[in-house]
DNA sequence: ATGTAC
């Protein structure tokens, strides 16, 4: 494959018809993270993508590439949504994945004194780890198909969550169209017990502070008025129903492939039309993980407000731990964007990377709609997080689009090879962070040496125009799988 | 990511 520079922070593989590319794949990344993309096959899948019937434009890899399932993570297709396919692979198995902040009015000095308190109260009620079901919102078989349809509003009914924290989410918390009996009992099954659950791997929910304000303006719409100010994020998504709703609808590609003769570089790239019987019952399944991820960081949040109102003897309303948003990191959804001058409705697949739409855009809150959608970059145990706001050029450049997080740089086998759990555990408490896991093994997994460096990711989001900084925040706490 | 390979 040829890499050809256009710019600083711009690659392109151009169309190469003998492979079957239909439009060109475009690499924003600097020289060193575009040369980690080339050593696996992040470059080769984004390639394969442009393959897939109905296209358009270009296929997108975001500085955080890397390679997935099929498709690369940090990377974004778009088709066209009458000729062309959704691809169930290039959403990914943890449908909804995404991250959510809170903020509080609280300050480092309140919540250090309480530190360990209240990441033990934190760790003791909100469920985490690979299966968990003790502590979750057990759901009956009828009570999950209402959540898969109504999403955080079947939640405010029952005093989990308020109107606002509804409206502090992509489509307010709920996607229109849901229908459960498109997904399987099997994936019914799994979620029924796991409503309110962190899981394991790189989700985690973490107490952090404001470590620096880029964007004052836009920070102070967040809530986010000082330096110094406390934070919560949450990171997960829809655990065993999203992963089994995947799983199926693979299943039904691989099904459908003679059908509609499609022939794919990879099985893995994995899809059928988007506009047939197949594509719809996906998008009405995928609907209903959508909604049962936001309900799961919902219940999640609700239980942080609760742990902190405890630790800290105040009220909800004295802490004021209002929801900054939510975002997705896997994603496909129905938008309209601009191709060859003109708008038309595409697919847009975000495999590990958000939406960023910039100020102005309907889809987000009026609260927002003056500065901007915001995003944010888990980074979790040692690293920062970020929080940025979308700009005008994600339209013009990545379909609305920014990064999602740092990006692996080492297996999960290499880490354990130059890794101890008492070597990670030291590191965290020289910086004075206060961790809680249910396993050994996640912590040496992802401690920070195994990601490539966050702020570097969040830098080129910046310089690109596509999401800019509005603050870092730094870890205080993290509890984890 | 995930009942870490039905």
């Amino acid at each position: 494959m040829e890499i050809t520079k256009i710019r600083d922070l711009e690659y392109r593989v151009e169309v190469d018809r003998s492979i079957g590319m239909k439009v060109p794949v475009r690499i924003f990344a600097n020289e060193e993270l575009l040369g980690k993309m080339m050593s696996d096959r992040t470059i080769q899948q984004a390639i394969n993508a442009t393959t897939l019937p109905g296209v358009q434009k270009n296929v997108v890899v975001l500085p955080d590439g890397h390679q997935g399932y099929g498709f690369p993570v940090g990377g974004v297709a778009i088709m066209d949504a009458v000729k062309g396919v959704i691809s169930p692979g290039s959403v990914g198995y943890d449908i909804n994945c995404g991250v959510r902040l809170i903020r509080t009015n609280l300050t480092e000095s309140d919540v250090r004194p309480k530190l360990q308190e209240l990441i033990t109260d934190l760790f003791e009620s909100i469920p985490v780890g690979m299966s968990k079901r003790e502590g979750c919102i057990h759901l009956s078989r009828s009570e999950i198909d209402e959540v898969l349809v109504h999403g955080v509003e079947w939640l405010i009914n029952r005093g989990y969550a308020t109107k606002e924290d509804a409206e502090m989410c992509e489509e307010g918390g709920c996607m229109i169209g849901a229908d459960p009996s498109k997904v399987s009992e099997e994936a019914h099954r799994r979620g029924m017990p796991q409503l309110g659950s962190l899981g394991s791997g790189n989700h985690f929910l973490e107490v952090q502070k404001v470590d620096k304000i880029f964007d004052k303006e836009a920070a102070n719409t967040m809530g986010i008025l000082n330096e110094g100010d406390v934070t919560i994020l949450i990171h997960c998504g829809s655990r065993g129903l999203g992963h089994q709703i995947c799983t199926d609808y693979l299943k039904v590609c691989e099904q459908s492939y003679q059908k509609y003769g499609i022939e794919l570089p990879d099985r893995q790239l994995a899809c059928v039309p988007n506009a047939s019987e197949e594509g719809e019952s996906y998008k009405m399944a995928m609907k209903c993980a959508f909604n049962y991820a936001w309900s799961n960081r919902q219940a999640i949040t609700h239980w942080t407000r609760k742990s902190f109102e405890r630790v800290f003897n105040q009220s909800e309303s004295d802490l004021d731990m209002k929801l900054v948003y939510d975002i997705a990191h896997n994603s496909a959804k129905i938008e309209d964007h601009v191709v060859d001058g003109k708008e038309k409705s595409v697919v847009v697949h975000r495999k590990g990377a958000t939406r960023a739409f910039p100020a102005g855009s309907t889809e987000i809150p009026q609260k927002y709609r003056q500065i901007g959608q915001p995003t944010f970059i888990p980074g979790s145990m040692g690293s920062s997080s970020w929080i940025l706001i979308g700009k005008p050029n994600s339209l013009e450049l990545t379909f609305g689009s920014t990064v999602h997080g740092a990006g692996r740089l080492m297996s999960r086998t290499a880490a354990h090879k130059n890794y101890n759990y008492k070597q990670v555990i030291e590191q965290l408490q020289q910086k004075g962070i206060v961790i809680k896991s249910m396993t050994r093994y996640d912590v040496v997994e992802e401690t920070p040496q195994v990601y490539k460096d966050v702020d570097v990711i969040a830098t080129i989001s910046h310089d690109l125009g596509i999401a800019t900084k509005v603050a870092k925040l730094v870890p205080l706490g993290v509890i984890k799988g």
